[in-house]
DNA sequence: GGCATATTCAACCATCCGGTTGACGATTGG
DNA sequence: CCAATCGTCAACCGGATGGTTGAATATGCC
């Protein structure tokens, strides 16, 4: 019942959690490491990322006693796409987009709306 | 000290409030307005609103007994700008008309950050 | 003025959230 | 085997969140 963009959102609410991302952008890390930089428990820490995994947007896999958390950017592009619908509101040139859509579009993509209000 | 973007994903994580930003896509609409496709009070959706307004998602303006809600996308747009950072080593599943409006609104708005090539 | 409309305020409630601590299970290594 | 390391679980706490209701505040209309 809940959408998944809810989890995905609520995950990225929270700086901790926006940061453990960035730090994921590098490399893999495990927990430990990646509580390492936070003036926090390291149970918080693993509350955050249990956040992230629940939300798709992390993955962990334990290799030994060492559980890795991998970073999953597909859930962000979901989000990421359900918001680019917003910006295509942009009060953006016009004129421009006709130019555009008579180059690029012409019968090829009819689906795409011009949101022309 | 509260990072804007906290406030805004946290607007976003409640599918009530991204439904009304999906209602606010097609016109600028009263409170009572807003509230009337909902199964909630007027004053939880006027909350609803208060928080959208506090993230900069929307703008109200009063005239006269009615407070109209208007779309602000621009905190969208940079939330979004957030976001790509990670989708940057993927090939981003955006059509040619995405990549259009990212070019036209990096010549027209000055504030648009960087967004790789 | 007086009433209906539009919206918020205030109090309240249940629940969730971010954080802690302490105990615990699992794994590694001497 | 014993101890250290890695990570989670459970209980707890204060504060935020999402929702309600009822009163209050503006404003518009006759």
């Amino acid at each position: 019942m809940t959408d998944p963009l809810d989890t995905v959102f609520a995950a990225l609410a929270d700086p901790t959690r926006r940061a453990i991302l960035t730090m994921l952008l590098e490399d893999d890390m495990a927990v430990t490491d990646v509580a390492e930089p936070f003036e926090m428990s390291l149970a918080g820490i693993s509350k955050h990322l249990g956040i992230l995994a629940g939300a798709g947007l992390i993955t962990q896999e334990k290799r030994g006693r060492v559980k890795w958390c991998k970073l999953e950017p597909d859930a962000l592009r979901r989000a990421s796409v359900w918001m680019q619908g917003f910006g295509q509101f942009e009060p953006v040139n016009l004129d421009a987009f006709e130019r555009f859509l008579e180059a690029e579009l012409q019968g090829s993509d009819p689906d795409t709306p011009p949101q022309g209000d």
